[in-house]
DNA sequence: CTGAAAGCGCTTACAG
DNA sequence: CTGAAAGCGCTTACAG
């Protein structure tokens, strides 16, 4: 019963033509004017559906790209894969997509299946694992880009990079002109790179800037703003994540440490949820891991449709943040400039 | 460059055997052990990856699956999609993705791709469209499913639909057990299929149900609360998507109407991320979505493995819901129990 | 156990 | 413009 798909033989027969030519005339190649309508009319009548699998093993290429994910869930993820389906589809791609939740082993042996399928170009989100089967991607001259970050093994890899200095500078730049000198930034314990990129626009605008560690999973809202309105010495400015801005400007309320006129908030949205438990007009850095995704698509359309396959992907770095000012952010408070 | 795949050839070649012996050893099939050795150590030394299109062509099965989506975002699809891409490459298939991102066209565009790249079988999210193609997966004995929900030309598809009937029916039990007999149910104006579960349920426990209908983009939850304050004959418990009852339960606090002392609420949480922007003890309907994506693995591997291929794939209906209590739902009050 | 051969469905030089 | 033929890389009856 399996496979009772129409094949080009069947075509050529009802028209009357040999498969070549059947071939040629579904293609668009030079064939004759009667020809071509009878081949056409007779795929139509029949039904029928050219095997790509077929099509990949005649041609080199299989017109699909793999990626792989660390972690697929999270709105991250999400968004960058959207963007990826979306735009290779346009080019006539179909995409495989792996996840190794989380564990190394899982996602080498994701890699290696991949290059099983001959995918045409690979893409390895947030790699981890020894990256064994880079190689032999190389050796085919198959395109392999990490997407978000890299690590061990995949090292080497081009790496297209999100960046949100730029909205970090606008941000900045803003504070700056609202009379802003002194910015806290609350961080969840260890790894919290965005920091960095603040620290580093913030000293070049002069600006003081000081580090508030947290613990994201039980992080107090109320006991960080009481400590703070206690401090004649205290940042005017508090960027933190989404979730404890919110919260903070509650908490701020009801001590009556007036938002923006005592204490200005800047929240990072990582994603693009819709965020309804709050109707508080919070100044935003909001992120668009979309724009990598497109990026991506953009870089490696440009590889495969090259005829030298250089296979010499281009890394990048993708500008993703973008600076929303609302009314939780206003000009410096006079009071507590001078410490 | 292109293509420095080794191939089968080139391994019978060095280890001194014919293709069919060397596809033989690394199949597994029965060979002379010297044999075996030589040819895994020849496919060893020179980095052989066994062609899996090649492989597709030869026998019927691409070992493929190809799900497409009506839109990808949005929580619910990527815990679903999860759960999908983790079970099927458990067995060996590899998923493809594609979404529609909302367009009829579109739609049946991917499917009809997924007919091209010859998949095992295809999985349909939310399909919408005219379902042109499906005739043709019909006839090539390919087995498809409807997930999550179906409609127009995919109407005849087996659905495989969630359900939170049983959580439902937890939560009634447990809020007559505590004494409440009047439920009030806020919903976005047209279609929220939800509140006719707790309909059924709730009149099966002789408790009174009243809507509230309201815009999910600017709902009032001071309104809403301070109109419920001045009601007499309010409910004890409303129920809400997990962002309103969170705003619910806050406007409530301000306007001392206490919770759950003098009104119980109940969350309805569409996903999994982390909900941090609240310490409230809300008393929550969760969804999981990933456990449709389990079943919809289970139904497909089974037919997939069947050497008759059927191709008739069981509909079914999946319990995604579980009942949470916690301290947002407490004794009805006494006061309005009698309205 | 092993090899030569056929064939999966297509495309594309190669001759007419 | 058209057809017969080769070949993409594999697997599997079919004979030895």
């Amino acid at each position: 019963v399996k496979d009772a798909h129409v094949t080009l033989h069947d075509v050529a027969a009802r028209a009357g033509v040999s498969v070549a030519t059947a071939s040629r005339a579904l293609s668009g190649i030079g064939v004759r004017q009667t020809n071509r309508t009878r081949v056409t009319s007779a795929a139509e009548e029949l039904g029928y559906v050219p095997n790509e699998a077929a099509r990949a093993l005649r041609n080199v290429r299989t017109m699909t790209v793999g990626v792989v994910f660390n972690k697929l869930t999270g709105p991250l993820g999400t968004e960058l894969l959207d963007a990826l389906v979306s735009g290779l589809d346009q080019h006539g791609y179909s995409l495989f997509v792996a996840t190794a939740q989380g564990s190394k082993e899982r996602y080498d042996e994701l890699v290696h299946r991949f290059l099983e399928r001959r995918v045409d170009a690979l893409l390895c989100v947030n790699a981890i694992g020894d990256g064994a089967a880079l190689a032999r991607f190389m050796a085919a001259g198959v395109p392999v880009a990490a997407l978000f970050s890299k690590s061990d093994g995949y090292e080497k890899l081009p790496l297209i990079a999100p960046s949100i200095s730029d909205a970090v500078a606008d941000c900045i730049d803003r504070l700056k002109a609202l009379g802003h000198s002194h910015l806290g930034i609350l961080r969840p314990n260890p790894r919290f790179r965005r920091v960095e990129v603040f620290r580093r626009w913030a000293s070049e605008s002069g600006i003081r800037l000081r580090d508030y560690e947290y613990d994201e999973e039980i992080f107090d809202a109320g006991g960080f703003v009481a400590r703070l309105a206690s401090d004649t010495g205290r940042p005017t400015v508090i960027v933190a994540a989404e979730a404890e801005a919110i919260a903070i400007f509650e908490a701020a309320q009801q001590v009556s440490l007036g938002v923006p006129k005592l204490l200005s908030i800047v929240a990072i949205r990582d994603h693009e949820l819709r965020m309804p438990m709050t109707k508080l007009p919070i100044s935003v850095l909001h992120l668009s891991p979309s724009k990598v995704g497109v990026t991506a698509v953009e870089i490696l359309v440009r590889v495969l449709s090259q005829e030298d396959s250089t296979s010499a992907l281009s890394p990048a770095t993708v500008q993703m943040g973008s600076w929303i000012e609302r009314a939780s952010t206003g000009p410096a408070p006079l009071t507590n400039s001078a410490d």
